[in-house]
DNA sequence: TAGAATTGTGGGTAGCTGTGGGTAATTTTC
DNA sequence: GAAAATTACCCACAGCTACCCACAATTCTA
């Protein structure tokens, strides 16, 4: 295997069942690293759909908050808003992780879901919403792209 | 098992009942290291809120305490209400810990309380009371928020 | 191309979880 | 020292979750 683990690329349909469980693709579960346990991280994305992590990745998100000390009331607000809405579920027999309540309704899902390879995440979308967020973002500054774009693939 | 012990997030509403127990959620629970003997400490959190550290945790936070500059007032204030306030509580065979009358009165508890696991440490809140911190802790500076983003989550 | 293996989706059930309440032991009060 | 109040420990039970199995559709393979 040459492709690098805990990446994921592409973009899959998937359904959400009656008890919360939406399916990863079996291409973003072979990619996962070993000790990963075949376990990974949902939490709220910073737009409207819910950003999924590899649970070894998530645990140096959890390093880095374990240091900030209590004693700073921006400190505790930011933990609090961190990992308040994430939960750890590993996927069972059938390759599904099972997604909260809360998190359903802040990502607006319904049955059907889009699931993107992020790189080092899953994102995971109501497709209306994905439509909509995509038609905003072409009214931002192109040259905005056009910045990114020569800092990552130059 | 590749998850970290003693690592608590997510957010949950339970209720204490009319004897002052509540639940703590089962999945914080099953993150208690072995040596933790089924016990916890409350006490008063920083915020509007009770604290509640796996023992284990709190004893070594008791040992930097020792070690912190009397002379400072801050670290002065800080170590009265931490300890002052502090009790130890085993939960029973279903999973409640006991709360001191003293700690329900400063985090204004009623009946409906949320769980917030802070990664070291875990948070219960008023409803209310939570609602009302939030709002205040919009208001603080938004440029430490982002900051602490960049450093911590990429 | 046909068979085998894998993948995505649905559903059933045993056991666990959260919540309330009871009772015996212990402490407090007069 | 007895009565009252409090505490620690136990049981009950409804609702839910984790785990299992089934099966159709798709992909792989020889």
């Amino acid at each position: 295997m040459t492709i690098s683990k805990n990446t994921f690329t592409g973009e899959y349909s998937y359904s959400l069942d009656a008890k919360g469980r939406i399916n990863i693709p079996a291409k973003f579960r072979q990619s996962l690293s070993k000790n990963n346990d075949n376990t990974f991280v949902v939490t709220r994305g910073l737009d409207t759909c819910i950003w999924v992590y590899p649970i070894i990745i998530w645990q140096k998100i959890e390093t880095d908050l374990k240091n900030l000390s209590a004693l700073s009331a921006i400190n505790r607000s930011f933990i609090r808003n961190a990992v308040r809405y994430a939960a750890i579920t590993p996927y069972d027999k059938q390759g599904r992780i099972l997604l909260t309540p809360s998190l359903i309704r802040y990502a607006e899902l319904e049955k059907e879901a889009i699931i993107i390879g992020m790189v080092n995440k899953i994102e995971i979308w109501n497709p209306k919403t994905l439509y909509e967020t995509d038609k905003q973002n072409l009214k931002l500054d192109p040259s905005t792209f056009e910045d990114l774009a020569e800092k990552i693939i130059l």
